[in-house]
DNA sequence: TCGTTACATCGACACCTATCGATATGAGGA
DNA sequence: TCCTCATATCGATAGGTGTCGATGTAACGA
């Protein structure tokens, strides 16, 4: 995906009516925080001593497949939650707190 | 759904670990945010003048059938994000934005 | 050059869900 | 009681997605 899915949008949801373009933009961030590996992914990663962590350390704690994290860690980079950075043979991803505080701004009060 | 989705969970994601029955149900609750259609019912009505609309006026602007509507407030009424009041033959929704707000507050920095 | 290791991609499958037309339910009004 | 209108439910369908095993790719070390 060229463009992440949470750009500079989005006026708050609760205090201006949402046209429907803001409002799909809107409806695909929520859906990449919408499951719960990838919640837990973003917990990880944005807990971890370093800010960062290498997507191996990543596979036992969620206990799903090796396919299966680097798919949802695709979504989340795809999106701009998380960035990626190439070390070696390790990839290592550290969360973007701005992108995520665009998704809460959304919700926040009039 | 006797229970609504969005509890009083939940620690931050970004500043705790996330343990697997937080993010299953943190998750359900992004999940009634991720589309376009209920993201729109929700700004309409807690825009609305009086805080509250009725569903029939929420059909035309949606673009979407009587149905679908109908099964659309049925997800956020449950998840607890709204409040619904039958009057006559008019039934009513209101926003609780303390709901929303534990959603937010779920994204909220270290 | 050859293995090994980390990660991504592919193909397939099961499950979920948004949507609609048709129909049921339920509250008023005549 | 009957009709009308607002809303909910049902049944069906098309499309999306989380998951995994198998396989491809790329970087490092011997």
């Amino acid at each position: 995906m060229d463009v992440p899915i949470i750009e500079s949008c989005c006026q708050p949801v609760l205090s201006e009516p949402l046209d429907s373009a803001d409002a799909v933009e809107l409806a695909a961030g929520f859906k990449v925080l919408a499951d719960p590996i990838r919640l837990r992914l973003l917990s990880l990663i944005a807990t971890a001593e370093s800010g960062e962590m290498c997507a191996c350390e990543l596979v036992a704690p969620t206990g799903r497949s090796q396919p299966t994290i680097s798919h949802h860690l695709s979504i989340l980079t795809d999106a701009g939650l998380l960035t990626r950075e190439q070390r070696g043979k390790w990839v290592y991803f550290s969360v973007d707190p701005e992108r995520v505080a665009i998704l809460r701004d959304a919700l926040s009060p009039d």
